[in-house]
DNA sequence: TTTTGTCTACCTATCGATAGGTAGTTATAT
DNA sequence: ATATAACTACCTATCGATAGGTAGACAAAA
């Protein structure tokens, strides 16, 4: 499904407002304005808010494998440090959040479609960075434990960095992973 | 100064909204509804939105650090599952999330003494848990951050072992601290 | 001529907040 | 002891703003 310039020009602007304070920090007037479009036009593309939460932790979480590729394209060191750098630029360069993060604390207040998104990036980046931990020997269980805990570093990580401003902190509390 | 019932009460119930869904998941009207008051005498107690909030923050991180005691109180790993063993209680038992982590991560859309007061939990529990690991023996600075290493590891933990409904991941993921 | 994408013009529900009022309690002054 | 004053903890009623959402008109493109 190609999705048109519109749709696209809704989720880059929704996104990045989810990314600063979560699901109810994105409205359909504010990303209308944003636009230069009127709300209702946003409801042709999108027909309520829960359809496009959805959309927005769907794209999100593909974009996200995208970007990592193949997790035994490269050596499982160079694959680890790749996941990890993917956390920090988002933090640190573009100063945004994980949007499944956000999602993630709040999941138990989201629409059903929402959280089931929401879900679907851990499961998906817990198989991931499972079969990287594989990759360097460990058995499967825990391999998924160990991607995990990586996983719940970075997400942990990225709250207290932002909530301390300190980007130092960021590469303090993640250095074990690099 | 001493809170009257009616206070506690508010703070009580915004605390567990603010809980399952961030700062925005509660409101006067809900509030009032439950405990059985009017929205607009919530405001005779909470002038308006943001006091509420920071002293929301400001009662979790003092009642959070009170049941901790002092961080020397016992031997240095038994403060420490101590620690870990309040995030757990509140996950699992309660099925509550951390009031700060939630705050944390929409803190650059929150009301200034808010994020003030959510900086302060982290601030006060870094150092609460760099004198533990002063107490084994670290330096201040490598003590404050392996406390902040904890802490995220506790945050992020919290997180996707909400998001994927699985208590026994959050005991996989802080296996490593207790 | 149908589809696509946008518009205007609304709606209902809810938000935080305020004004003004009222019992009942407590403290002060006579 | 009583009258006055202030305070506490709520109330009703309402405000303007904003939330998500809908119906129907309209123009352009296929």
């Amino acid at each position: 499904m190609t999705q048109s310039e519109t749709a696209n020009r809704i989720l880059d602007s929704a996104e990045r407002m989810a990314r600063q304070g979560g699901y109810n920090s994105f409205s359909f007037r504010e990303i209308a304005t944003e636009i230069g479009i009127k709300s209702a036009s946003v409801h042709y593309h999108f027909a309520n808010k829960e359809v496009l939460g959805a959309a927005l932790a769907e794209r999100y979480t593909n974009r996200f494998l995208a970007v990592l590729g193949e997790p035994a394209a490269k050596g499982a060191d160079e694959m680890l440090r790749r996941y990890a750098a993917s956390y920090r630029k988002a933090l640190i360069e573009d100063g945004q959040m994980c949007l499944c993060g956000m999602f993630g604390a709040e999941i138990s207040d989201l629409p059903d479609s929402v959280a089931r998104q929401t879900r679907a990036f851990f499961v998906r980046n817990i198989q991931w960075l499972g079969q990287v931990f594989q990759a360097k020997g460990l058995e499967v269980e825990d391999a998924e434990t160990e991607a995990a805990c990586m996983i719940a570093a970075l997400e942990g990580a990225m709250i207290l960095s932002r909530s301390l401003q300190d980007d130092t902190l960021f590469d303090r509390i993640t250095a074990g992973y690099i």
